[in-house]
RNA sequence: GGUCGCGUGGCCGAGUGGCUAGGCACAGCUCUGCAAAAGCUGCUACAGCGGUUCGAGUCCGCUCGCGACCUCCA
């Protein structure tokens, strides 16, 4: 746990906008709840940015010696479309357009998201609970809050009475919304006298007769409301108050904002203690959402097979981009900026697998072990404060410069140095950034490097014999197929291009 | 309309009272049979206008432009 010494980290608390260090209620354990998918169709790119800010959190987290509790919910009832409380259930809805049952289309797409989040090398939370396994558990949260008297049951509904709770309670703080704005701002809402105010929100909803995926409560045949389930899992597993809760910055109004509700309601104090939210990831400027039309899938990104994309991109390229730029900052997809990150990560990973073949210097720099050091310390300081990744990625290019100067030989690393740049980068690269060599995700590559191994030695011969025509010959036939070669004072290797 | 946020060099993006972020691109050099790779060097910006300050991308005000949320969205 020698880490948990090395300085206080801070996050940025989006309840309070302050930056703040974080202590854990109970270290070292870490609570942690991340609002997972509604899975009614294919995550799109913007989806996996939030996955993957959390991911890095949950990374850091471990690297600081937390012993993490990631629970990360998936949706698989009671997200409506459209108007709240009138519309039809997501799920519902994409079982009928595809004639198959609510719990297929809830398995499709719940295997479709662990696809992509392997994909792109996110690591699985600890818990992974689903709404329709938590029935119980909500059914019992609503009495909670009738009992409280802030829950009402009509016409088989119960809904959440908002301008009662707001009397004595901070509704809004979250999201910075003052309840009369709120009132004045909202637009008419037909067929919703059920409720006593536009703002209240169901906590269970009565079903309809046809109704597919409903559930016997004590209010009649019915489904819980979608902002429940997260309150109702999150007390379950972390308990009624915990460490950090995260989410996508749309979701902290009206979601986030009534999980608190329901929290303080049904429980009598505030569920969390650090809110996060990560900013959207946009297209031209505007956020790439399903309804702007402007999403593309992980597949899509891979094979380029898009209007928007210029080439494919791989799932490392991808993340690395995302991993440029701070959580809390919109990040612009454009095709420049792919390919700048893509020629980026490949020098990146070229001085891993350069780092992995360096010998120490004969006459080392004791100088250097200094420096080591001190890129050492700044990633952390960089992760430390509210998990800047972009500073810590630019201390790793220093480290890259360093890693190929040494194997230039220009600087003399000695086996210290070299031992603690290793560990270092081993750690930062692979288990915090969550980074991987695309050869790994491939696959092994074996017999291809026999074959290569045996180009690379025809061409040798031909160098060796002056006929530069048949060596280049090699390489550009070679580079015809993919295969680039490299001539080192080591001698030649290759790589995919 | 309300609330919040943003505007940084050719592009992407950190920073946030005084000191070169970094990546990509571009130019020159070194190395090399030639390339590629790598290293070195160069290009040095903070929307506009005013104010506070010894000093402002950084704080304050105004103007312009953009976005998010307020309705499902990560």
């Amino acid at each position: 746990m020698s880490n948990l010494q090395k300085g206080p980290l801070y996050l940025t608390n989006t309840l309070t906008r302050k930056k703040e260090e974080f202590i854990p209620l109970r270290p070292p354990h870490v609570g942690l709840y991340v609002c997972g998918p509604t899975v009614y169709s294919d995550v799109h790119l913007g989806n996996v940015r939030t996955f993957t800010t959390f991911d890095l959190l949950y990374r850091w987290l471990m690297h600081l010696g937390y012993k993490v509790r990631y629970v990360r919910n998936i949706t698989d009832v009671g997200h409506l479309v459209g108007d709240v409380d009138e519309g039809e259930d997501k799920i519902a809805k994409r079982a009928r357009l595809e004639q198959l049952e609510p719990m297929e289309i809830v398995q499709k797409y719940t295997n479709g998201f662990h696809d992509v989040m392997r994909l792109f090398n996110v690591l699985s939370p600890s818990i992974e609970p689903t709404a329709t396994g938590h029935l119980i558990e909500q059914i019992e949260m609503v009495k909670r809050i009738i009992e409280s008297g802030y829950g009402y049951e009509a016409n088989g509904s119960v809904y959440f009475d908002v301008p009662k709770y707001a009397q004595k309670h901070a509704y809004g703080e979250l999201s910075g919304r003052k309840i009369d704005e709120l009132i004045t701002n909202t637009r008419d809402t037909e067929g919703m006298d059920e409720k006593r105010s536009p703002l209240d929100f169901a906590i269970w909803k009565r079903a309809e007769a046809q109704h597919l995926m409903k559930w016997p409560s004590p209010w009649g045949e019915g489904f819980p409301g979608w902002h429940l389930e997260c309150s109702a899992m999150s007390t379950k597993y972390l308990g009624q108050t915990f460490d950090i809760h995260g989410g996508g910055m749309d979701l902290k109004f009206p979601h986030h904002e009534c999980e608190i509700a329901q929290s303080v309601a049904a429980d009598g104090h505030a569920p969390v203690r650090y809110w996060m939210h990560g900013n959207m990831l946009t297209v031209n400027g505007r956020k790439m959402a399903k309804s702007e039309g402007n999403g593309f899938t992980p597949e899509e990104l891979l094979t380029g097979n898009h209007k928007l994309l210029e080439k494919g991109y791989s799932a490392m390229t991808v993340r690395f981009f995302m991993l440029q730029c701070h959580y809390a900052s919109t990040l612009d997809f454009s095709n420049a900026a792919m390919q700048a990150s893509e020629k980026g990560l490949e020098r990146l990973m070229a001085a891993m697998g350069t780092l992995e073949k360096l010998r120490p210097a004969t006459n080392a720099d004791p100088g250097q072990d200094e420096a080591v050091r001190g890129l050492a310390q700044r990633c952390h300081t960089a992760m430390n404060d509210d998990l800047n990744s972009p500073v810590m990625i630019a201390e790793l290019f220093e480290a890259v410069r360093l890693i190929n100067s040494a194997n230039d030989g220009k600087v003399a690393l000695g086996a210290t140095a070299i031992e603690e740049l290793r560990s270092l980068m081993n750690a930062m690269v692979f288990d915090v950034l969550g980074l991987r060599t695309e050869a790994a995700a491939a696959g092994d590559d074996t017999a291809l490097d026999g074959l290569v191994q045996e180009f690379i030695r025809m061409r040798a011969e031909a160098k060796a014999r002056k006929d530069f025509a048949a060596s280049d010959r090699v390489r550009d036939q070679l580079a015809a197929l993919g295969i680039v070669l490299k001539d080192t004072k080591e001698g030649t290797t290759w790589q995919r291009a």
